[in-house]
DNA sequence: TTTGCTGCAAATAGTTTGCAGAGAC
DNA sequence: GTCTCTGCAAACTATTTGCAGCAAA
């Protein structure tokens, strides 16, 4: 993983720099993406904030999470079920592999990517300016969960 | 393209095999998906219908994408932004590109995929089960259009 | 002091669901 | 005749917006 303190700053050094406030409640929406652990959505930014802060707004974590996305600084992970996730360690396109069934996320460095890529500006003549992919399947933890006490069954 | 009859009789079998009633809304709807024609929306699919069936709900076009796709006979493509859209003509994970300005998608194929698969594979030990790879950028016709005049001037 | 930010509530967009009548088989 | 399907409306989820008061600079 990146270097948590090192996003945080330049993710407050952008909103400085873009004239905007550095309130508290942007600054605790900052903090989290910066660490992105987990690549939140915006629901569970909300659920890690309002003990400390109880007047935060989910409103307030859209619109934090909007501002540092167009400043370039968070990744939208573009997800179609449920609520979107976050990424705001990488901020820039990157691979996902999802685990569909305890939806761990994780950040593959595809050495293939690249090859890709020229393939696709290749063969269509298209300007890539960013992409999303994401692989679903099922991670090494829950395939041998699946099977606790197989040993050498058939299956039926 | 994929042969359409083929398509749109392979989507009616897989329905009459599963007991279901072939109704003319039903009918219709896995026409226009066997086709697939710019990867339509469900939006799409109810307003090229609503001239011909008056009473035509979204509901219904919903419902049956939904039945057609838990069939295996459509692909939901994922985007989050707006609408989804569904492709009843290659109804298996394929790469999409697309065109920001013009909105035009296109299906390349991608040699490299397996190796990137291959390579997904192997890094994080998932069983891959399906995947969504998108590529977003610029198409040539609107590369074109985006300089009508220019012809020697330097870019400000 | 000025201007942008927050919190609340209401609005919106896309999608799903309950139910009564219609229609496929 | 039976049982699924449709159409309508209402419900629901994720997200966005209007506005009045609050607070950062």
């Amino acid at each position: 993983m990146v270097d948590f303190g090192q996003r945080f700053q330049t993710i407050i050094e952008k909103l400085k720099a873009s004239d905007h406030k550095i309130t508290p409640q942007r600054l605790a929406i900052a903090k989290i993406l910066a660490e992105s652990k987990g690549h939140p959505s915006v629901e569970t930014i909300y659920e890690q904030l309002k003990n400390d802060y109880p007047t935060m707004s989910l409103a307030t974590v859209y619109r934090n999470v909007m501002l540092i996305k167009s400043l370039g600084e968070v990744l939208e992970l573009g997800f179609p079920v449920g609520s979107n996730r976050y990424d705001g360690n990488k901020p820039y396109p990157h691979p996902h592999v999802i685990c569909i069934r305890c939806r761990k996320i994780i950040d593959p460095d595809l050495t293939t990517l690249q090859d890709m890529t020229k393939e696709v500006v290749h063969k269509t003549n298209f300007t890539v300016l960013t992409h999303q992919l994401t692989f679903f399947g099922i991670c090494g933890a829950c395939k041998k969960e699946e099977r606790p006490t197989e040993t050498k069954m058939k299956s039926a």
